[in-house]
DNA sequence: ATTATGACTCCCA
DNA sequence: GTGGGAGCCATAA
C-alpha cells in the first residue's frame, strides 16, 4: 500500500463520511464496506484492517468532515483524548447515549 | 532495519 | 451481553 493509494483511500472515506446526516452515526467497518478497496489489497486483508485505516483517515480528516459521527462497531465512541467533546457534539445533534455510553445503532445508524 | 502502537473487528470464553 | 486475545497493515521513533 503506497502513499498515493492510501491518500486516495482516505479521500474516499472522507467523501462517504461527509454524507452522514446530522443525528446519525456510521461505524468504521461500515465506511470500509462503502468505499472501494484499493486493488493492491487482498480482500481478506482489507476486511481485517480497513477499519484501522478508516481510523487513520479520521485522525487526519479535514475540517468539513463530521468525524464525530463515526463510531466503532459496538456503537460506542472510541476511547481517546477528546472523546468527551465528541459525545457532546453528537448529543447536540440529537443522538442519544444509553447508561453505558452506547448508541442504539438501530435508531441512529446511518443507512446509505 | 527493528520495535511498538493504534479513533478496529471478529471470534470464543 | 461483556471481556480478552488474535489478526497482520501502516506509521512514528
Amino acid at each position: 500500500m503506497d502513499r498515493l493509494t492510501l491518500l486516495k483511500f482516505q479521500k474516499d472515506i472522507w467523501q462517504i463520511a461527509r454524507q452522514i446526516p446530522a443525528g446519525k452515526v456510521a461505524t468504521y467497518g461500515q465506511l470500509a464496506t462503502l468505499v472501494k478497496p484499493p486493488a493492491t489489497v487482498a480482500a481478506d486483508t482489507y476486511k481485517a484492517f480497513a477499519a484501522r485505516w478508516v481510523g487513520g483517515a479520521m485522525a487526519a480528516c479535514p475540517e468539513d468532515v463530521p468525524w464525530q459521527r463515526v463510531v466503532n462497531s459496538q456503537g460506542k465512541i472510541s476511547d481517546r483524548p477528546g472523546s468527551q467533546h465528541q459525545r457532546q457534539l453528537l448529543e447536540n445533534e440529537g443522538v442519544v447515549f444509553d447508561a453505558k455510553g452506547k448508541i442504539d445503532l438501530n435508531r441512529f445508524g446511518w443507512k446509505p
